[in-house]
DNA sequence: TTTAATTGACCACACTTGTAATCGGTTTCA
DNA sequence: TGAAACCGATTACAAGTGTGGTCAATTAAA
């Protein structure tokens, strides 16, 4: 049995670095995660530092060498971590039932023509 | 305007309380409330106190006395709470779309027959 | 009526999170 | 070749969280 992968806790400002990093699809260097998160995030550069070394040390992140500065690359993944979200949200408030979260996200103008269009070919190809 | 209500950030910890309350859909005491949690939660009573001080005061709880203790239900509603965090997830991890994550529920056995059949009348539903 | 149990109020303490500053070693540019 | 810039490592510090102890008042029981 391989040691089963745990899913560390990522907080929701360690998140927006997660993304730069799955969104790179290679391995990045901490000054261009910096300047990916300039445009939204009003974060000086050691705070995202910061972010990276607790990243690293909760085994989300792993590094490789570059010359002198390090580059990053993703440990989990991105499907898994929004599996795993998508999961404990859906046993914890709906008791584990996708139609009422979907019919949740429905409410309020939630879902666009399209959304529901693709939901539909999703159910589709679910019925099988 | 009425001063719209915002929705408190609401812990893990604290959402297991809240569940207690909400299923009550009565006001209940701390007592009752310890007793329903000891079945899966191994917390000692001053714990669940703890829990109940903070979610009063980050009115998420009201009270009401009751002789020498208090009672005590929900100001945020389990639907308003739900909402909420299903917005949110879909909105920080599959882009507002609910379609993907949906697909990542129905991975892994995530949905039942009963599920999608669900999810069809649902999605009829909403093609209007 | 003295004692034990109950209740909310207040306090404690380590860990996480958000948000950096500082330090000490390299490079690189003037 | 000496100063400036850059890098990761280490440290800081307040707020939030998980977990529970102490206290004072009250009530119920012996």
């Amino acid at each position: 049995m391989p040691p089963r992968q745990a899913i560390p806790r990522i907080s929701q400002s360690e998140l927006d670095v997660m993304d730069v990093i799955w969104s790179a699809s290679r391995p990045i260097a901490a000054s261009d995660i910096v300047e990916a998160l300039a445009g939204h995030k009003d974060w000086s550069d050691r705070t995202v530092k910061t972010m990276l070394s607790r990243l690293v040390n909760k085994a989300a992140l792993k590094t490789e060498a570059d010359g002198r500065r390090y580059l990053y690359s993703p440990i989990i993944s991105r499907e898994a971590y929004s599996l795993k979200a998508a999961r404990s949200l859906s046993d914890r408030l709906f008791g584990g039932r996708a139609a009422p979260l979907v019919a949740h996200l429905a409410e309020g103008d939630g879902l666009t023509d399209d959304d529901i269009a693709e939901l539909e070919a999703l159910i589709e190809s679910l019925k099988s």
